[in-house]
DNA sequence: GTGAAAGCGCTAACAT
DNA sequence: ATGTTAGCGCTTTCAC
């Protein structure tokens, strides 16, 4: 039923070689030939079906995206915005995105390896990496392309972008000491992920620019989520000496945070400091507004997307690893409401996170 | 590079013939041969190739779902969880999910097209329906399946899965109007969608339940986010005679609302009640819990995703509509704290959401 | 029960 | 500048 190349060769007496060669832009074919290929294409609805090009080709113009699940649902705003980011880019690159969340049932692995001996894709978005991870190892002996958001120290130097949670972390422990808090909590997330590692060397980092001793009770380690955050914190306001400030690995965490220090009769802000990482919108929304380390995350879903097109198409990556620098966001989370505003809540994004190589 | 089903044949000394048959569970090939080829398949990593068989068998065991933009990023949790029902259900359905956020520059139509043409899906999963529906109109033309989340009034009976919208606003309101409420707002979203209408209808209903008469200035039109909501509320309390009740059409709008009410030094659940719909997860831990009318949108995701398969399928559909009935889930933001619990305060899910004949 | 052959719609190597 | 031919990997008649 629907217009294949040969209806249109037809329909010009033309062979199909010749209209192919015309809509791909090939050099060898008469001006004229190729005006009228075009309209006629245009004219009769011809899209070349995916399907016989792509096993003409060898490729399938479409990239994988497997998101990680996170109990039987996944709401984390996170995702989303990386996933519009990575959706926008393709679309613009003619490519199409296929995604799978990994189903409950089904290993991680499964789903790769199904994606991968069916030749499904042309490369893989990696998401949530871990310090040693499969993945890697995987693709890499596949010889299929990928590039992360975030490193894993499975190898050296895959393409990725990554954000310096450390160096984030470290600030706002210092903007929390700077407030005079010397008890700060830490709720982090589970230990074979690289974010968790960085973001606790940071605050590590942090305690002992103030010279403050680490003390182990005050670290829990959360799920990522708000229930999660939520019941970190109800602990720690069991404790006997309960912290003053409590950071969250990610803002989902802090705002599970916020609710159990509120539902504890306590006032954001000037009883409790509560601060996260990300910067998604609800951190913005949030009662009271979320002190956070903020990241692009939309940005980081294109560029990432970029970065692993380039290499599907052989191109040449001008780097492979890019490590931003996140940005604090003071918001009233942490600050008493008598005191003025802290310089450094300058919302605005920084121009520069980019080098121009990869606009 | 990868093994095909030629490798396998040959390794067997069988014609592929044999073994896609063998493979295919065909009942024409000896068992025993049978296990052999399964075997070997087995060791030999085969997996078929997408394309080719796609290619073959004109079907591409794909779905297609197309992201509306919400500017430049969508991070509506609403969408996660939708995506994640969907998702879910196509992968132990066997089917690839193909997820296009329509970018900002492309018009919505170009997407369709060009999946439609490229036959790059067997179907659509739709959602934000409009009044009047372009895609379903042509995509009934194209004979593409298709099953939507909402309804269209384009055609009379679409394959899809509603929620009774104008019900559960009218219950809304009879809730408010009990907590002693008489002006109560309405924050909308762009009159061209469903949802608008229904819901709109249902604060008519329930206004008129109530014997309240319809003011136009309570009724103001957001966008479904949280900012829309935030701004509308910053209107709506600067009126000489401001509402003591604000319905936001989502949830986010009424996230953005509490914001708005409590910079303006208002006790939301005291000084004004505010309620939403939807009932994201956001909507429980917000400060306060925000009052709501939930509908279970992972199960539905999951639901439209097995309504879709049926159909592309050739199966016959149950029932061609369902039409859920959300549930008022009433939490502090609009009881004042010295008043009893309200007794449609049950915050568990109702057991039957859907006839056993979906399940 | 198994194999040979055709063909899905396209692109590319090789003529002319 | 255009056409002929082959073949991507699979499924499906149609023979045997």
């Amino acid at each position: 039923m629907p217009v294949t190349i040969r209806d249109v060769a037809k329909h010009l007496n033309l062979s199909v070689t010749t209209v192919s060669r015309a809509l791909a832009g090939h050099d060898d074919v008469a001006e004229s030939t190729r005006q009228r290929v075009i309209k006629a294409a245009q004219e009769m609805g011809y899209v070349p079906t995916h399907a016989a090009r792509q096993l003409r080709r060898q490729r399938t113009e479409t990239i994988g995206l497997v998101f990680p699940t996170l109990g039987s649902r996944f709401s984390d705003p996170f995702f989303s915005e990386f996933m519009a980011g990575v959706g926008d880019e393709t679309s613009r690159s003619n490519y199409d995105l296929l995604v799978s969340v990994t189903s409950p049932g089904e290993p991680e692995q499964t789903t790769y390896q199904r994606l991968v001996n069916s030749r499904r894709v042309d490369g893989f978005i990696l998401v949530r990496m871990r310090l040693d991870d499969w993945r890697i190892r995987y693709l890499s002996q596949q010889g299929v392309p990928f590039a992360s958001f975030g490193r894993s120290q499975t190898v050296e130097n895959n393409p990725s972008i990554g954000v310096d949670g450390r160096a984030g972390i470290q600030e706002l422990v210092r903007h929390l000491v700077s407030m005079g808090h010397s008890r700060i909590a830490f709720i982090g997330a589970p230990a074979d992920l690289t974010l968790s590692r960085d973001r606790l060397n940071g605050y590590q980092d942090g305690l002992d620019d103030a010279g403050i001793d680490f003390d182990p009770n005050l670290v829990l380690q959360g799920n990522l989520t708000r229930t999660g955050g939520y019941e970190a914190t109800k602990t720690l306001l069991e404790r006997k000496s309960p912290p003053s400030a409590i950071i969250g690995i990610n803002d989902l965490t802090a705002l599970g945070s916020t609710r159990a220090a509120q539902e504890s009769g306590l006032i954001v802000g000037r009883d409790i400091a509560i601060a996260g990482f990300d910067g998604i919108e609800a951190s913005e929304h949030s009662h009271p507004p979320l002190t956070t380390v903020y990241q692009p995350v939309y940005d980081i879903g294109r560029k990432v997307c970029v970065m692993l097109i380039t290499q599907i198409e052989g191109r040449e990556l001008p780097q492979t690893h890019l490590l931003l620098k996140p940005k604090l966001i003071v918001r009233q989370s942490t600050m008493d409401r008598d005191l003025p505003v802290h310089p450094q809540n300058d919302n605005s994004e920084p121009e520069t996170y980019f080098p121009s190589s990869l606009e």
